[in-house]
RNA sequence: GGUCCCGUAGCUCAACUGGAUAGAGCACUCGCCUUCUAAGCGAGAUGUUGCAGGUUCAAGUCCUGCCGGGACCGCCA
């Protein structure tokens, strides 16, 4: 729990108080209140709006019930003040003991400072990338790829038990293109000239391994054989070497989910049919025919009829097809058998994280995820908007045709793969973004990576300063836990430390809200605050961390010092990037 | 035409899900290097939160209608 939520409990403590001893009457809302850090720090240390939020029903004004309240805060040993402000806001200020006891906490657990019980265990799915198994990643990839692997770190931190899962799309009519343009290359590595790649198929280099492999594999065998013979074989071999390719291009990125789903192992088991009797006996399947598209007139439209799934009946605009004209399921159907899939392995909480091209299909999933589950599931879907590439300025085009830039490896390649986590989650992700490759890998306080791994590599040059004049070989040596802090009074020092006692009421409101982007400016934030204070230690000697006559100040500075560079470093992780000791 | 996302300082973006005087960085001006990393810090100016209504003690945030940008719109995935 952290320590808004320790004091909002106080609160309402006295508040029951307050009703029993008849100072209040009963029935109030007490979910209304609540504590929160006030805007701006002169306000004090903890504001409450309970005044504001019982006053209606209490039959009071605010002002006056908010001094009543102030009154039996004040009471409580860590309160050393209170204060009504504004329309009935009570600023209340905190002892230095306490903020000491968080820096203790800090201390004491490490990395996992800011861990959460708010997810109860609860089991949560994130689905991400889902790239279809055709090639490479791209940079278009780079945002979900991020976005959904630091979403779920974020909610493991906020005690969810998450799986990670790729979905894999081997089921549709592109892996045929894939198994015809592997044939090409297979045909190439046995000697035939290709001169050109025809139109519609995938035309890369990377099919050139593939087609080797399967010469060498198989010889001349498929050469002279119609296609219906090679296809399926040509296919799951493509395919398996396509995930070991984008497999490693995850990896590169510090990604490895937990689970690949393939698309064709389930329509092969019969979930396809499953789902379809699923639906069939709730009377949300029947045949009929759409409308077109109001304002657009689709050159080949013609009236048809089609098996459609009721997706009206759970909000969405139109009902939507489940079966194409030649028979074969939609790519819907199919995702909806593996949505009821999730479901039955226990997933009542599911995020998928789509690109924004996939909008348009984000009402019939959740209508399908809801009518499989009779309302028992809930899927959430995140939406990544487009990454604009710049360098100096100039936006880039990442278009295959002009060559430049086309895949995530190059991009980690060029700026590295911390730089290309962390930039990416410093945007809310359904908002659009820039990013510039000249800004990204400066050193200076424009490039926010930069900014918050100084930070930490400033604590960390501080702390191997320390321990050679200490004479001290390892941090944990200084037992930095258990020395008094008594020393750490300066409005800075405390400044840095409710910085510091933020981040578990950060990560709560964060997985809540499943946005990573908030960590980033919390980072941002505690990195300002650190190096302010480092600064102070310029115009005012006594402020700086390491003094040799002074052993008992040294070793209180160090333990803020060391609980910072954790702090940052928990951080960091939410994001899986490393925090490095030392920049260069 | 419809659906979804977005619109906040000159620029890039926040605003803790309805709270106080809407905040940061960049850019601009002025200070700070015999110092634990100046790759940094401090001070100063900037707003009709696209527009118009509505809901209430309180709206950038919620509702309605417009305006502008983007994505998508039966048998691609």
């Amino acid at each position: 729990m952290n320590l808004f939520e320790i004091f909002r409990e106080n609160i309402v403590t006295l508040v029951n108080e307050m009703i029993e001893a008849q100072e209040l009457p009963e029935g109030l809302q007490l979910g209304r209140i609540n504590v929160e850090p006030p805007r701006d720090a002169a306000h004090g240390d903890l504001t409450t709006n309970a005044a504001m939020v019982l006053a209606k029903a209490a039959g009071q004004n605010p002002r006056q019930l908010a001094a009543k309240i102030a009154d039996h805060l004040a009471l409580l040993d860590t309160v050393e003040t209170v204060d009504i402000a504004g329309p009935g806001f009570i600023n209340f200020g905190l002892s230095i003991a306490f903020w000491h006891g968080q820096m203790r906490d800090v201390l004491e657990q490490g990395i996992a400072f800011g861990d959460s019980d708010l997810g109860r265990g609860r089991k949560v799915n994130v689905e991400y990338v889902s790239a279809n198994p055709t090639g490479p990643l791209h940079v278009a990839h780079a945002r979900g790829a991020v976005t959904g692997d630091a979403l779920a770190r974020l909610l493991k931190k906020a005690g969810y038990e998450v799986t990670t899962e790729y979905y894999i799309n081997d089921a549709g009519s592109q892996v045929d293109t894939l198994a015809r343009s592997a044939h090409l290359r297979y045909r190439e590595a046995l000697g035939e000239t290709i001169h050109a790649v025809p139109d519609g198929l995938y035309p890369g280099d990377y099919m050139m391994p593939v087609g080797k492999a399967l010469a060498e594999r198989d010889g001349d065998k498929w050469l002279h054989r119609g296609e219906a013979d090679w296809l399926a074989e040509f296919r799951t071999f493509s395919v398996a070497r396509m995930m070991d390719l984008v497999r490693e291009d995850l990896k590169g990125l510090g990604i490895e989910q937990d689970v690949f789903t393939s698309e064709k192992s389930l329509v092969d088991a019969g979930a396809v049919d499953d789902v379809l009797k699923t639906l069939e006996d709730k009377g949300l399947v029947y045949v009929g025919v759409l409308e077109p598209p109001k304002g657009m007139k689709p050159d080949d439209w013609e009236p048809r009829p089609q098996t459609l799934f009721k997706a009206t009946e759970f909000g969405d605009d139109v009902d939507r097809p489940l079966k194409k004209s030649d028979g074969s399921w939609t790519y819907f159907t199919n995702d909806i058998a593996y949505h009821l899939d999730k479901y039955r392995r226990g997933f009542n909480e599911m995020i998928d994280v789509f690109g924004a091209d996939h909008g348009g299909y984000v009402k019939r999933m959740k209508a399908a995820t809801t009518a499989i589950s009779g309302g028992d599931a809930e899927l959430e879907i995140k939406l990544c908007q487009m990454v604009h590439l710049m360098k100096d300025g100039e936006p880039m085009r990442m278009s295959k045709r002009s060559g430049n830039f086309v895949t995530l490896r190059d991009l980690i390649d060029e700026v590295g793969k911390d730089v290309v986590r962390f930039i990416m989650l410093t945007r809310k992700s359904d908002t659009q973004m820039e990013f510039d490759l000249q800004k990204v890998t400066e050193q200076s306080r424009d490039n926010p990576v930069f900014y918050v791994q100084y930070a930490h590599a400033r604590c960390c040059s501080v702390l191997r300063n320390a321990l050679e004049i200490l004479s001290v070989d390892h941090i944990g040596d200084l037992d930095l836990k258990n020395i008094s802090f008594a020393a750490i009074k300066d409005p800075a020092e405390l400044e840095l430390i409710r910085t510091m006692a933020n981040w578990p009421r950060l990560v709560e409101t964060a997985a809540q809200a499943q946005e990573p982007h908030r960590v980033a400016y919390y980072l941002n934030e505690l990195a300002t605050h650190f190096h302010s204070l480092w600064n102070k230690g310029k115009d005012d000697a006594r402020l700086r961390f390491i003094h040799e006559d002074d052993r008992e100040l040294t070793l209180a500075r160090l333990a803020l010092i060391q609980s910072v560079a954790l702090v940052i470093a928990s951080g960091l992780a939410v994001f899986g990037v490393n925090p490095v000791e030392e920049l260069r």
